[in-house]
DNA sequence: CTATGTGAAAAGCTTCACAGCT
DNA sequence: AGCTGTGAAGCTTTTCACATAG
């Protein structure tokens, strides 16, 4: 049984833990009772993780808009061209503390500075790549991946052919040599492209071999002990969603229905 | 101020995810307000877009239950095997309708038929991939993506070399001609894997093509017309987002906070 | 007068827990 | 007995709207 916590009242301090769009990582937990709401690196824990997903997105938009010479922006400017609106570019900023000047705006460096701070982007995450398909190639010759912060350190596929053949400059290694590669390399962050049904035995070799986050393109479920973060991108998925959104369109067209936008009151039941 | 709850279960230990776009739709508001009940067309209207997403995965846990010869499945099963509560998963399904038994459980090949149904996948998405180079090949050469139901019908570069080349059987349009290759073969979908500055470009003439949803893999924030739905599938944001994990993780440590656990698994791969 | 930062209200999701079929 | 289906409770995230700082 396990005396779950919660809550505090009154202040801004709360935990969160969820998944932006699809899903998330089966495993987790909960709670974990954080007090004070000064310090900036404990603040950190409070972000909600919808929240997290933003600004890594503002964070470009705005590294693009000071490479262009921007000094400062409104949260209106910047909510307009990272696609939300403004309060809720405001209050995800306010995660970070208040690094804005009223009657200004922000100061694109000092913005960057924060959110990238924000996001361990201080640190380096070395990354290792499973499974060198297709998807696997296009991720090694990623070269260097997003920016710079997640250089890619590891290759590792089962084909006997490819053992050896360099991919992006880095040599593939077999995959029963994960766990260890990976501890020799220090790599934290695993991607697996590989078939779905190697992928879980690929995600436990790199948890034994250190590995704390995994990302997966393999359209499978992992189970992962607690504490390894997974995320998962699935195109099979994304494409399904898309393809009720249109279902969905067609048939309220079908239907003659008009989605009228005013103030619909209390609509009718209409009889069970 | 009314004392909580206390529990009474031991727990499931499962986290959730969750959680509407990330980013999406810069347009208006959801409309909503549909009072479903009867009607199985209306009620798809209804769904959260968070249960839509483990529908999917719910459908292919199921056709591989079935392939294995599974006749019907408890929620307790198929919410393990989909890696969510069993709770959710009745709430989830409980938005196609009534289709299980009390007592006994689900019919896989009616929920089967259900869900593809629901998510619209008894009709035909014609899919266009524009921007054929490492992750356009892997896309392309997916051979009529997940399943089936998504077939690739048209590709699309800019790159001189490339046009009228094969590309899993299929030859390379220029990116001129997508409005009209589009609108010729009633393409639904629109996966853009361009380099970000030829995004947003690529997404007009895919609109004026006629294309409804696009999946869009470069890191741009589109704009589109309201009623083209898009996704996006960004490599850096999930990368950073799990960034912001370990820094989290790391910081707790730091300051010596303990993340009390209520059940710790075995596998403590401390990382000094 | 302008644009941030933020309580507070609203909307949306998830979990609980149990009535109701089989 | 067993398991689904679901109102209601509990949280989280989003949106409002306004006091406040510059």
């Amino acid at each position: 049984m396990v005396a779950q916590r919660g809550r505090r009242n009154g202040a801004k301090r709360t935990r969160s833990e969820a998944a932006p769009d699809a899903d998330n990582a089966p495993t987790a937990e909960m709670p974990a009772v954080t007090e004070n709401g000064t310090d900036p690196e404990i603040r950190a824990r409070s972000i909600p993780e919808a929240a997290v997903a933003r600004l890594a997105v503002y964070l470009r938009v705005l590294s693009a808009m000071a490479d262009q010479g921007a000094t400062t922006v409104s949260s209106e400017e910047l909510s307009t061209a990272a696609g939300v609106n403004s309060a809720k570019l405001r209050k995800d900023l306010s995660y970070l503390g208040s690094y804005g000047t009223r009657g200004v705006g922000y100061d694109v460096a000092v913005l960057v500075g924060h959110i990238e701070r924000t996001l361990g982007l201080t640190r380096q995450h070395r990354v290792a790549v499973v499974g060198i398909g297709n998807l696997g190639h296009a991720l090694a010759n990623y070269g260097g991946f997003p920016g710079r912060g997640f250089p890619v350190e590891a290759l590792f596929d089962i084909d006997p052919d490819l053992i050896g053949v360099p991919v992006g400059g880095l040599p593939v290694s077999h995959i029963d040599d994960i766990p260890v590669v990976c501890a020799e390399r220090g790599i934290s962050i695993g991607v697996i492209a590989t078939p779905p049904p190697a992928a879980q035995s690929v995600c436990d070799r790199l948890v034994a071999g250190g590995v704390q986050c995994i990302l997966n393109f393999a359209p499978v479920v992992l189970q992962v002990p607690e504490h390894v973060e997974v995320r998962k991108v699935d195109l099979a998925v994304e494409l399904q969603i898309l393809s009720f959104h249109v279902a969905r369109r067609a048939d309220g067209e079908a239907n003659g229905r008009v989605i009228d936008e005013g103030s619909v009151a209390g609509n009718g039941v209409v009889v069970p």
